[in-house]
DNA sequence: ACCAATTGTGGACTTAATATCCACCAATTG
DNA sequence: CAATTGGTGGATATTAAGTCCACAATTGGT
């Protein structure tokens, strides 16, 4: 975002200049970085000559800083600061990460597309253990129940939640090839009302469907035949041919290929649903969490959750 | 006043770390750091390595700051824009001071005390003028009139000046051997109100002596046979023998040493006044007044006001 | 008032960090 | 499918930084 000017030139002395201000002399600033005060010494008149002004006044007994060395000295000491503390939390990964990580997510897509990669990335740490529980329901709060939760669509924004956005999925409306022919091909949304759909429930997978119509996005009532509340039972139930479903494409893309189910209405579909990772706002992230976020977040990037 | 633990283990490879997710790639940061990609590269893998933790994620075609390094980043690029600008509020002496500067002081005390310290300081930098005022009002808002001002005493609080300590002095209250001898020497305060006293007018020297009584520190209305609005021409009037007067010891203390003036209720004196430095708050101060301040300051330092 | 201790400085040398140069591999693009 | 672009890694070179002295200056104790 911003450009390059935000680099200073070079940080080297910095450390020493503060340690010195800090200490009061240079004997003891060296001390405590563990070199010579000589080297203290030459850092600090490096860095002055770099800046071209004087930083302090030395006259042997005592340390007084200058009218630059002052302000240098504030920004620097207060930017020395951050940095220790950004470099306090983070804790290096143990070189072997153990304990355990929940994560929920929802059923199908959890069990069809995370599951998988969820024991790639556990495998080369063996102390690391995983809890995967799948539930569809849209609102969880993961009281304690959960380290990690995955969810489909919108979300609940509180702000003690960290949000990340995994990847965007295609929600297609699909039928089996023996469905379509018996009932006909909807060409439009309202002949959707003729036919058989197979929709969520209410503290499961959405009721609705979201579908546009020239560009606008809007959330439709299909005609309910079954409701079930467990995505990857929807899928076996259009797959039997009892209806129509809307599902991301992930869920589906295997058995359009296999020509087990037909998408329909695809002008209409093509909306995007957003695929999210959510966990608790915390100071200090424990290891094992950290490394499993960043692992999806890693396979996000190269697709693999598309 | 802070401990040690404000000061980051090391700052290798910060900047490059910044350069690399500000530029979005190793090649461009390093092209904008002046170095090959292969040392940006190595930078942030020694830095990653220190902090244990992975801080990009690396795709080739596309870079993707990991969990800790977010945080990280966020942390180290204000940092660093701080001291950048830090580092661009600074503008380096020029190897030749030139210009003018225009000190206004105490009467008595400029002429004394800081004209050859001034005058000394100014000698290795023949483009540096000096336009040195002399001035007894207690009050100068120095607007446009100087570029600095030494004054005695309580300062007007205003929040556009910055004041400086320079010195503590004591004052004393004395008189010359002869007036001592026609009118006598003073035990106590009270014995004042029966002694010629000669002090400032109101727009010059304080009319006020600062006295002690048991630790109390209070100022008291000596009776004013003469007022001067002259601090010099003060002393000038008690060696001729007009009277007393409280004066910094600094104007005294030549006269004191050749008798010429003898110090009275020193267990009532002794109290100390502040000399200060003035100047008016601005972002940058032309280096020539930095220049001077800062000799002024290291003068102080040495004890060459007392 | 002096001696001893402490503190910053500077020069010559040494060490260690860091950059370069190159070849290599991986991923994208026309 | 070459050609291009972007990151990695090893061997080598370079430069930056630190050490180890001896020294000068200032101060505190007795």
């Amino acid at each position: 975002m911003a450009g390059q000017h935000t680099i200073p030139e070079s940080l080297s002395g910095i450390s020493a200049f503060v340690a010195v201000v800090q200490a009061g002399s240079f004997t003891l600033a060296a001390e405590r970085l563990g070199v010579t005060k000589s080297a203290v010494g030459k850092s600090i008149n490096r860095l002055e000559e770099r800046l071209g002004v004087k930083l302090l006044r030395r006259t042997t007994r005592r340390l007084q800083l200058t009218f630059d060395g002052e302000a240098y000295f504030q920004a620097c000491a207060s930017a020395l600061d951050k940095i220790a503390e950004a470099e306090a939390q983070i804790t290096p990964y143990d070189q072997v990460l153990r304990g355990r990580v929940h994560i929920d997510m929802p059923m199908a897509f959890g069990k069809r597309v995370l599951l998988p990669l969820l024991l790639e990335l556990a495998a080369p740490h063996p102390e690391l253990a995983l809890t995967m529980s799948f539930n569809d329901a849209t609102v969880d709060l993961m009281r304690d129940e959960a380290d990690l939760a995955i969810r489909f669509g919108q979300l609940p924004d509180s702000s003690h939640l960290v949000a990340r956005k995994l990847a965007s999925q295609e929600r297609l409306i699909c039928g089996s090839p023996g469905y379509l022919q018996a009932h006909g091909v909807p060409m439009s949304l309202s002949d959707l009302n003729g036919h058989r759909c197979i929709v969520g429930t209410t503290h499961g997978p959405p009721q609705q469907w979201t579908v546009q119509e020239r560009g606008h996005v809007m959330r439709i009532t299909p005609p309910a035949t079954h409701q079930l509340s467990d995505g990857e039972s929807i899928v076996e139930t259009a797959l039997a041919g009892f209806g129509l479903c809307q599902m991301p494409v992930s869920l589906l893309r295997s058995h359009i290929e296999q020509g087990r189910l037909v998408p329909v209405l695809q002008a209409h579909s093509g909306v995007l649903v957003d695929v999210h990772m959510l966990w608790v706002r915390q100071a200090t992230l424990a290891p094992r969490i950290r490394y499993v976020i960043d692992q999806l977040m890693a396979y996000a990037e190269r697709g693999a959750l598309g």
